[in-house]
DNA sequence: TACAATTGATTTGCATACAAACTATATTAG
DNA sequence: CTAATATAGTTTGTATGCAAATCAATTGTA
């Protein structure tokens, strides 16, 4: 019982040591590119699923639709983004890509695809399963009980590119 | 080569996930407690190295020193942590508890040492073995390039608690 | 049809998080 | 001993990130 509790102080360590590596290569593409890790990350969501709602933006960044408003806020002013107000449903607002942002994704696919983890291409094949293996190992135990509520509430919440962890989706 | 890009994504993707389940965590956390994650990591950090300079503290928490100073002004004004400028070298700002902080520490233990994580202390000892292994796995690999280059810049920068990482330390 | 509940996006307010610039103090070089 | 440099902490400005409240539009229900 007690003796968990040095485990899992360990465990939000490493965690944390995680996240600054991942924040440290976020800072390294904003240097090289002028834009934020967060905002590429919509970038390359948007480009994939244009033209998209902000709500499904939002389960797909797995952010909160706030956050992705402030987010589209911002690339919107650098023009790389437009809002389109729908007349299907006047309550949605579609997401696109403007010229600009399409230049950005196409003219530096790399940037959009690969150098935000440039730190992990270096990474061999086999190491990158068996880190890949231990991520789904701690969505799987550490989301069995944190998002499955939300699928209740919201079937939509994604889990989708990589479905196979054991149908949290369903 | 490219591969492997599918790969990593999925482990960012599963990293964002991990991160949002922690955040939630942390959300609850101060909503029973009324101080957030960060500030009550900061606090049992103080408690165990008591008195503690900004900049020390810093290093213990991965944190940006900016980010600790906002987050003992807040605690400051919570009258949880006092600082106390050093008469030795009056740059120094020393940290420490204030009667209330430590009697949060002490009063409530399992908040700071177990609430953090109170949805993962009813992972099994077993399970939790796995995941502490699989993020000392990540930290290692991630780690290896990212943490050792500051361990020249800065002796200071820690891995401390877990220090049997293959050594990054020294 | 009218009214309640829901949904989609936004605004507001706050807490991280960091970089760059700044202040004060201490150390080092010439 | 003085000027240059380095260090410790802070201030300022910006970007996430979320909750709660709000507004408009749609859907469901009585």
């Amino acid at each position: 019982m007690s003796d968990k509790k040095p485990i899992i102080s360990n465990i939000i360590d490493n965690l944390r040591r995680v996240f600054q590596i991942l924040n440290e290569q976020s800072k390294k593409v904003e240097r090289e590119t002028g834009i934020t890790g967060p905002q590429l990350w919509a970038i390359k969501t948007i480009h994939e699923n244009s033209p998209v709602k902000v709500s499904d933006l939002a389960n797909k960044l797995y952010l909160h639709p706030t956050t992705v408003v402030g987010i589209i806020d911002r690339l919107e002013k650098q023009n790389l983004v437009e809002r389109r107000r729908s007349k299907d449903d006047r309550r949605v607002v579609w997401i696109d890509l403007t010229d600009k942002g399409n230049d950005l994704v196409k003219s530096a696919p790399e940037v959009v695809q690969g150098l935000l983890v440039s730190g992990l291409e270096e990474i061999s094949a086999n190491n990158l399963t068996e880190i890949d293996r231990s991520m789904k190992h701690l969505v799987k135990i550490f989301g069995a009980q944190k998002i499955a509520p939300k699928l209740i509430l919201s079937t939509e919440f994604n889990i989708r590119q990589d479905a196979n962890i054991e149908e949290l989706d369903k």
